[in-house]
DNA sequence: ATAATATTTAGATATTTGTCTAAATACCTA
DNA sequence: TAGGTATTTAGACAAATATCTAAATATTAT
């Protein structure tokens, strides 16, 4: 629960996590979508990945990035369990 | 969503959460259940607060907190959308 | 084999965060 | 009003985090 929520606490991760909500990337087309460095972009992926957010796939010299949304089950029924 | 986040990406401030899905409970109360001191633990009271996760309502010497979990709703909803 | 492209790793740095102690504030009671 | 209890504020500090540039690695194409 830890890793999920820290990988959500940022702004850039979450923008990741909606736009692989659409399709999937590869880390040079994500890291396209902003301003900050490639380096930085590979962190933040690293971050998602390590919280089982997303999955990766190297496909020749690119990498695909997907969303892993079966993870999203616990957050919700953390979420839940507060609502009563 | 961002200080929803935030606040919740701590374990102590997580486990306050859920002591107040119980019942509402005191500060004092509540800093009775960690080893941290007593400003570290108001200072969680505060973030939580700014979160709009808990509210608060002085009782005479005593400050009542307790959950809202209205807030939750929003945070549900940001995650049932990568659901699509 | 060499060069070009895609991505990650390493190392540095500034900012943010969580924690502490000491002090301030607010309320209650004798 | 004086003293005690509850809580927050202020200020300091160490650890964690987000970012960068430079370099390393892996793959493709000439």
């Amino acid at each position: 629960m830890n890793a999920l929520f820290k990988a959500l606490n940022d702004e850039t991760r979450r923008q990741i996590v909606e736009m692989l909500k659409e399709r999937d990337m590869n880390a040079g087309e994500i890291a396209d979508q902003f301003k900050m460095s490639k380096p930085s972009i590979s962190h933040h992926l690293d971050i998602l990945k390590r919280a089982d957010l997303i999955t990766s796939e190297k496909k020749g010299q690119f990498v695909a990035y997907s969303l892993n949304t079966s993870i999203l089950e616990d957050l919700i029924n953390w979420i839940l369990t507060l609502k009563k």
